[in-house]
DNA sequence: CAGTATCCGGAGAGATACTG
DNA sequence: CAGTATCTCTCCGGATACTG
């Protein structure tokens, strides 16, 4: 998770570690990305945007609460943006920012690394 | 985290969703990095084969258990080889495997996005 | 030295029911 | 439609104490 406070990534040499703090770069990205299903909402909002229900409704295992809380975690982390239309019946529309399309390089390696690990059989 | 079971990443179209299953390779990956601490016993790993006390001696407020939680999970993944020197005191030598090197571009697609975030002023 | 055995407290995930 | 309010339950993370 995090690294110390200032040094840089594998750039050396990093002092002891007292804490996984949470302004270490890829403590950010990991803290984002947290929790279950949160990467699934991200990618169904790489085809465009959506509303609350285009999301429940492509992913029907999720449930209200959990889906409201994941997209309030990544508006807070400034990934998504969140737009209510007025009038009734309600709509909100859910899209991502430039940051949120920047996640793709991060989960196109991801992906990568693991469709790696499957393939050598190394699956835990 | 996961897809589903069979379509590629952002090559959709990509059906309906009903579970993170554990065979998505970005579910995957997630899951080897898993937990707090995990990310920087790998940076440690990163700067060369490490024991036990190593380790703990780098990263001071880890409890012993935590630690070794971690190691066996790294392990199970793939990522760490874990080596006992037979005698005594016991001592056992963890370094990454090829795997656990490729962690590398994952790590730093993190730190990239991370960083960005930082300096745009995003935090959450 | 390098762990394992227990126990505890808190965060997160899900189910259900209700509201602006 | 798009959430919030509760409540429950399980899964860690951490502390402490002990062992091969």
């Amino acid at each position: 998770m995090a690294n110390q406070t200032v040094s840089a990534w594998v750039g050396d040499p990093h002092g002891e570690v007292d804490h996984p703090v949470a302004d270490c770069p890829v403590e950010v990205t990991l803290h984002a990305l947290r929790g279950r299903w949160t990467t699934l909402v991200v990618r169904e909002l790489f085809d465009g945007e959506r509303s609350f229900g285009d999301l429940a409704m492509a992913l029907p295992a999720l449930s209200d609460k959990v889906l409201a809380d994941r997209l309030a975690q990544l508006v807070a982390a400034g990934v998504v943006t969140r737009v209510r239309e007025p009038g009734w019946p309600s709509r909100v529309r859910y899209s991502l920012t430039p940051r949120g399309q920047g996640l793709r390089g991060v989960l196109e390696a991801m992906w990568a690394w693991g469709q790696d690990t499957v393939r050598s059989g190394t699956t835990r």
